[in-house]
DNA sequence: CTATAGTATTTATACTAATAAATAGAATTA
DNA sequence: TAATTCTATTTATTAGTATAAATACTATAG
């Protein structure tokens, strides 16, 4: 949140350094950020109604809306009609923020086997993590995640919800870890995993070796986890990981001849 | 990019899920970014100009607005006035991302050992991949990074410079290393030390033995780049997070005693 | 006294029209 | 030819008006 460097009107031509007009809206916008900053707002106060920010910023309904728009994209606002309306203040949601980071990624698309080399790092250190933070109601999740993998699945339907089920696991682990960014992270490649499930593998013939190695793994990992044993639950993790990567890479090599041919 | 699910009038109470109407200028957001990627559109590509599209959207100039500030916020976009003004096409510029991510994580502060504890995971594997990449041009700033921590520090101004060039040794390595992902995080990790180090360690008195262990692991890993070794390159970078990690947790030992007196 | 329906108010949402600012390129001048 | 001024195009910003949505309050019916 930097400081709005007004532009000097009379000034040489000397200044290659960023002399472009900072737009109003942008600017209050900034300002509205240093006021939650400054005063320690928290989710949930509001902010002054648009009437007011007109009144305050000197500027009109349109570029305050503009502002307000900025804010609610950046999912530090959600906005609401009515009495008590106007623009509140609300943690950034994930699907926001994560959103926003593949929007980054749009013109580079990870690759499978990238997705996947960033997975192996970071998933064991969450099961980790998590390990000493599970609660009973966690348990209950991930015991029926486990289970909806256990029957064979009768058609793609079914096949799909197994598949997802798998990723859930793993999301609910990340969700216990207390470390944001990782949490974040690994939630992150599960949804870029799921897409590249859904749109690319969905389609071959079922992969049960895959799915039978997966759901293990699961078991196992949930065993160590009862046992609140981090350690185990790392190694294990770590194994589940290299072993998804290499089918990933066997799939990705199906999928090239079920192209070519 | 879901599909905007129209809300219907006359619905019994039974749908909990998502009633809420669709503003125009989100539609107008969602019907672009289904344009870019279903027409292939590329970075400067140029969208058509406010007019055309309150003509093609049946809205006024302010919504058009509202919707191109949006994709303005997110980094889809630039804009600029004048002729051949109007938004083009961007990617996303790696500022953008890291400033929305930030966001999020703005009410749940990483502290510094979450930090270091990503870092020990993510700069090893970015070590091992930007290896067999890296340019003369890349050794070249990596040799004057190191050069710039060679000499001790006269002042405070000195002292930052040389933690910054520090910090600045690794985003090199991310930016060279082919993952996208793992290459974003590296930067992000180093961003967020960066703020640690200038606004919390910096007012603590010189941390000798700190910076030469940092100075000679950045000297031993350029040798290891140097040769192509990257197995060894992993090794060090490993070993230098694990050092760093242990520092950053006696400085914030320090750091609270020197709160406390 | 309680639940329901109606009403009024607050607030965002959307549109129109007009002016200001920026700039690329054409026309002009020395 | 080279610098300068002019001009057309396009966004930026403003003002004002009207509409629609959400909700708190009130009145009514049971």
């Amino acid at each position: 949140m930097a400081i709005p460097s007004q532009a000097p009107k009379n000034m040489q031509q000397q200044d290659f350094e960023a002399p472009k007009r900072i737009k109003r809206a942008d600017q209050i916008v900034e300002s509205v950020k240093r006021w939650v900053v400054v005063n320690g707002k928290q989710p949930g106060d509001r902010l002054p109604n648009e009437r007011e920010l007109m009144e305050q910023f000197e500027c009109s309904k349109g570029t305050v809306r503009e502002a307000l728009k900025s804010l609610e994209v950046q999912g530090l606002v959600s906005i609401k009609t009515g009495p008590n309306g106007g623009a509140v203040l609300e943690r950034v949601p994930y699907e926001k923020a994560s959103q926003l980071l593949r929007n980054f990624l749009h013109f580079e698309q990870p690759t499978g086997p990238e997705i996947y080399a960033l997975r192996t790092l970071v998933e064991p250190e969450i099961a980790a993590l998590a390990t000493p933070r599970l609660q009973d109601e966690d348990f209950a999740r991930l015991e029926s995640l486990v289970a909806c993998c256990e029957t064979p699945a009768r058609n793609f339907e079914e096949r799909m919800q197994q598949r997802i089920a798998e990723l859930e696991f793993h999301v609910v682990l990340a969700e216990c870890c207390d470390n944001a960014m990782l949490a974040f992270i690994g939630r992150f490649l599960n949804d870029m995993i799921r897409d590249l499930v859904i749109f690319k593998k969905a389609q071959l013939p079922e992969q049960q070796e895959f799915s039978c190695a997966n759901l293990n793994y699961h078991k196992q990992l949930l065993e160590a986890l009862r046992a609140r044993d981090a350690e185990l639950a790392r190694q294990l993790m770590r194994q589940h990981m290299q072993s998804a990567e290499h089918f990933n890479r066997e799939l990705e090599g199906q999928l090239q001849k079920h192209f070519l041919a």
